[in-house]
RNA sequence: UGGGGCGUAGCCAAGUGGUAAGGCAAGGGACUUUGACUCCCUCAUCCGCUGGUUCGAGUCCAGCCGUCCCAG
């Protein structure tokens, strides 16, 4: 019996290449796809390339896990005022979670994803460490920061060393019917994007409307719930000025939006928690890394600072826009990923 | 009901006789496995109303309406 994988297969072309690629080096193979909210899943797709490829294929209901590891943990973040990001959560907590769970109870020595970034053993720290994807413009290394070492020792991702070009060649070549399948988009369940409206169904709550302000707290308008704001939005905001405005502040418990110019978004200094670390043991004394604080952030130079407590303070060389609390911040020395954390406060 | 200013798209605003700039907002699209940002496209058959002058008026004239300021 060779080498176990299981693969999460979504039904797109990335995970459906991913089962290929592991197919043909050899691995024995079993697909999953995951079922992790109410909307009817689409397993048509990947059962289908499954089929092709002749490895088994089964769906497994993570609902009830879903809603505890990311949907629950999102609604209190954005009713904190922060703006999460489910993706990360998700990776960490159910991905790499329950379904890494579920993985080794079947018999899977990895759990494969179709992710663009690699894993790296790093000799000198004897760590496991996420790297980025070849392909730059995919990377999706961000998303994995928070992926713990025993996690990624289970973890595969073998699309790190293709560009999104070359994948949709193989399933092209492959015949895979979901070759020219669009790109997912939006936060998985909420399609629509109008996770304001998801906030509300699930909660069962209306977000009060309350006053817009300027800088220097004059009444501008009024919004339509807090929540549907998030730092450096400009859209929606329904107030006219000589220049864009932008959301620079919120305060859930005046339940009021701030807005100012672009130029007032930018910000040196960030505190976060929740580390996870990655190429290198968690540190003790200050060092350099390149640091971005979201996904399609081009991560810029700064000066960490670890914490006593396990908190980290990050210093960029340059004011970086629209720091946000709740987002993940991920260090990088070149492509490799030294530790992930989130955002709790900009200084 | 004495004097002066102003009235152009949802907001701001250019335009002083030749056939309605621009910004903001809004709507649509692109980008994107988070929220955002960004980019692209669209957005006044019409310039408070009614007449008049002129080949031609948002632009000139008259009256009316509205609004703001000053003076009462």
């Amino acid at each position: 019996m060779g080498t176990k994988v299981m693969i999460a297969m979504s039904g797109g072309v990335d995970s459906s290449v991913t089962a290929w690629l592991l197919l043909r080096q050899g691995y024995e193979c079993v697909g999953v796809t995951m079922r992790l909210h109410d909307a009817a899943p689409d397993t048509r797709d990947a059962e289908a390339v499954a089929r092709r490829l002749g490895i088994a294929h089964t769906v497994l209901d993570l609902r009830a896990e879903f809603a505890e590891q990311v949907i629950a943990p999102f609604v209190r973040s954005y009713e904190r005022g922060d703006t999460p990001n489910p993706c990360v959560t998700c990776n960490r907590f159910l991905k790499f979670g329950a379904l890494l769970d579920v993985a080794r109870d079947m018999g899977a020595d990895y759990l494969a994803t179709g992710h663009y970034a690699r894993i790296c053993w790093t000799p000198s720290a004897s760590r496991w460490a996420v790297r980025k994807g070849l392909d730059a413009s995919r990377d999706q290394s961000y998303v994995l920061a928070a992926l713990t070492q025993n996690q990624l020792r289970r973890a595969l991702f073998p699309l790190g060393r293709l560009t999104k070009h070359e994948t949709r060649r193989i399933a092209q070549e492959q015949g895979f019917l979901n070759a020219r399948k669009r790109d997912s988009q939006d936060i998985c369940f909420i399609p629509n994007g109008d996770y304001a409206a998801f906030l509300e169904r699930h909660t069962g709550k209306t977000y009060p409307p309350g006053d817009i302000l300027d800088r220097d707290g004059r009444v501008l308008g009024t919004h339509r719930g807090a929540v549907r704001y998030t730092l450096g939005q400009r859209k929606g905001l329904g107030v006219s000025a000589p220049e864009p405005l932008y959301v620079c502040g919120k305060s859930m418990p005046d339940n009021t939006v701030t807005l100012g110019p672009d130029a007032d978004l930018f910000r040196r200094e960030l505190l976060s928690d929740n580390w996870v670390w990655g190429a290198i043991a968690p540190p003790e004394t200050p060092f350099r890394a390149y640091a971005k604080v979201r996904y399609r952030h081009a991560e810029a130079p700064a000066d960490v600072e670890p914490l006593p407590d396990g908190s980290v303070k990050i210093r960029f060389d340059t004011p970086q826009r629209a720091i946000t609390a709740g987002q993940a911040v991920v260090l990088y020395e070149r492509d490799a990923v030294l530790g992930g954390g989130t955002i709790v406060d900009v200084i």
